[in-house]
DNA sequence: GGTGAAAGACATACAGTGTAAGCAATAGCT
DNA sequence: AGCTATTGCTTACACTGTATGTCTTTCACC
């Protein structure tokens, strides 16, 4: 009598129920009791498939790590960059408890290292010295990563940026906080939308690093 | 019989032993019974003095953020920009638990309020339209929490980054990951100190701002 | 087909968490 | 002096990650 196997417990399948309670309730809700039950198992046999808590949230970075979009290393740096960087807070955006995990912890799964070296390489092709490539690559990252976190625990949605901004201006008394009550003034009343787009910050460092190139280009040598 | 009294309770009190107890000990150790126990006392009094946890967290961040030293509207802004963000990456330095917090929630505390109102009447005091301030201060904000958090939770000290290349080296084959590899072997021989430092990318976006504010002021208007 | 071994799922238990509810003692004010 | 509000303490609850030990199922080999 061929009972209903349900399909065996698995590292990857542990790790994408990780993923998927997660985007779903939230990084708080996902205690290995919860993980075992959306498996229907106790909590205690997540422990033959991964060592502990942490390697669940490891995993998860690196999985969904592997859905941001490489650069190749050897192409037009510029676009390259801008598609890798819009990829990588598209999908930090997707799953709201990625960037947290991703600055809080060092990844080194594979899908974090082959990102990782194809960003380097992109760089490095371009002409960019060793110095240069890796804080060059650091520049960009922390942007990157500063910039989801913000948008992502800022608390309003930017649809909801003029009334908020309205309904809060009262608590921004001008002669204490002349600055923000007079940007508050223009958000609430349309003259200003209040939305941080990612590429201002990002084309702010991708034309400062052009013009870092280009200038030895055109140099001497 | 004046017994010793030890001073009372407050939430001043209560917020300066979470912030010690988070510099010594770790976030990690800020329970609220340890945090108790720190001041002497049971867990459940100190809600007496704060409504929850998150309110003890939101205190702390508001506390050290009056350690930054603020910017002043109307002066050079570039090299006040300078002055805040170092001064803002080292307060977060010496307080570990801070960066993650600030960014994990927003504050909303006089301190906070103070320190943004500065650092936007600083940016817009200098030309930059409103649309351009709001950009700016998010851009700058963004790369000092991304620097902060990436540094601090990098796990190897810089002083034996060259040692730790050397031993993560095999780790990196150069066939699958050309780049890091090369990388990592200059770290591990000296070519290249692997360090990032704060200015780099500081500076290529106080560059690229201040371009902005100076082609309009060398322009018709 | 029978047998030994390994793997995986489970049950129990422990130390720790944030905090709700109720009680006791103190302090300040009239 | 007596009332009231404040403050601290005790107990309790639901929940966390995971160490430990046991039981069942599966698989390789003769």
């Amino acid at each position: 009598m061929p009972q209903p196997r349900r399909s065996p417990l698995t590292r990857e399948r542990v790790l994408r129920a990780a993923v998927r309670l997660a985007d779903k309730h939230g990084l708080d809700a996902l205690s290995m009791r919860r993980l075992a039950a959306s498996l229907k198992v106790e909590a205690m046999s997540l422990y033959n498939h991964v060592t502990n808590k942490d390697d669940v949230l490891d995993g998860m970075v690196d999985q969904i790590v592997g859905e941001i979009t490489r650069p190749t290393p050897g192409g037009a740096w510029k676009a390259e960059m801008r598609v890798r960087a819009t990829s990588a807070r598209d999908v930090m955006l997707a799953h709201p408890w990625a960037a947290m995990l991703v600055v809080s912890r060092i990844s080194v799964g594979p899908n974090m290292l082959g990102y990782i070296d194809a960003t380097l390489g992109t760089l490095r092709e371009a002409g960019f010295t060793w110095a240069e490539t890796d804080r060059a690559w650091n520049a960009i990252d922390c942007y990157i990563y500063g910039y989801t976190l913000q948008l992502q625990n800022f608390p309003i949605d930017p649809a909801e940026y003029a009334s908020a901004a309205a309904e809060y201006l009262p608590m921004l008394p001008a002669d204490q906080y002349p600055y923000m009550h007079d940007l508050s003034s223009r958000v609430a009343n349309g003259t200003h939308d209040g939305t941080h787009d990612f590429s201002f910050g990002l084309e702010l460092i991708l034309d400062a690093l052009e013009r870092m190139v280009a200038s030895r280009g055109g140099g001497s040598q």
